[in-house]
DNA sequence: GTCTATAGCCTGATAGAC
DNA sequence: GTCTATCAGGCTATAGAC
């Protein structure tokens, strides 16, 4: 948490979530094992509790890591200047990067929305999405006043999501190209497809 | 696969599937023991053997019956007359009461496109959505010809599941409120945003 | 078709040396 | 801070009686 040591990444407890993330993503709290981590870590079991009590713990610790500052550019590219379609196309390019780029990020909240539990999800809400979301709601509110703008913004975050959730099995679907997992292809596609719905 | 007897779901091989169903879709695959299965049908976890060889295919077989006839329902929404602004809306109201009636169905698709294989997700592809999913991308032509069919035809059905799998967290945000987890409000946006952007 | 009993391995977690 | 060794219990799956 509070980190006084002003280097990088290097110790202990900060490589054990360096690693953890990756696992928990891709295969689920259930799916990883103490013994998986500690292998991926490359120290024994039994250090991993010298640094976090417990699994459940631990695997907190690894997702406010992984959570941790992924509002900032969202919030920023809602901010800044320009007229509120200006905004949204930032916003969507913004977004759409960020899902291409940390697929972990991704999943783990995809998993979180299935498995965590109200007390994390809480937390996830207040900490990490509540502040872009209200900016996402005003925004909606200027784009499209006789809306619900609490519905448009989950529209719009669902819109370019899916995009991604969607990937691995689209490519067994009618018309699936490769281009549509590249994340330009797919802001293109939303802002086309948003600027049109609140009549340009 | 193919039961001669016409009777109802009877046999214990079909009501382990029906217990299984619910536990994999809230715990997912290593969250759900075979223990715990046998718990819950009332048998003995020697039992469940008899019925399938082992966890993987009793897995598979929870799938496939959980998805089975999931498709008929949309296509013909989408297979029916009207103008395509028509068939449209009854696909969205039809999707849309798809995933709130059967959450486990929903819960299962989003946690196969999380974790299933490039077998079971090629079964999922050719099995489940092939067909609904050709004819969505047909109606995407005919309402947007300059759109990317099959692109339109994603972010229609991930308009609408966000709107279900975000509900956990939506609760928490800013905005949200009860009647935004009901099929007939979720449907009637989706319908507003989508023929809006279709340019009605 | 279901049971009890059990094999063999993996699990989270701890004890205590270094 | 990390190790080896270990515990108690859970896991998938099987054997064999009924």
């Amino acid at each position: 948490m509070s980190d006084l040591n002003p280097g990088l990444n290097t110790t202990t407890a900060q490589i054990i979530l360096n690693r953890a993330v990756p696992l928990f993503a891709a295969y689920g709290y259930a799916g990883v094992s103490m013994r998986d981590l500690s292998r991926a870590v490359g120290i024994s079991g039994a250090a991993l509790y010298h640094h976090y009590p417990d699994k459940q713990n631990l695997y907190v610790a690894a997702m406010e890591y992984a959570f941790k500052d992924k509002a900032a550019g969202i919030e920023s590219a809602l901010d800044g200047k320009g007229s509120a379609l200006e905004r949204l196309e930032r916003f969507i390019n913004s977004f759409t990067e960020l899902m291409a780029s940390d697929p972990d990020f991704r999943a783990l909240l995809q998993r979180e929305l299935l498995d965590g539990d109200e007390e994390r999800l809480r937390l996830l809400a207040s900490q990490v999405f509540e502040k872009p979301f209200q900016k996402m709601t005003n925004l909606a509110k200027e784009l499209a006043p006789d809306c619900d703008a609490h519905m448009l913004a989950i529209s719009m975050a669902g819109l370019i999501l899916f995009h991604f959730e969607s990937a691995p099995v689209r490519k067994f679907l009618p018309g699936g190209l490769q281009g549509h997992d590249q994340p330009e292809v797919i802001a293109k596609h939303v802002i086309q497809l948003l600027t049109r719905a609140v009549g340009l």
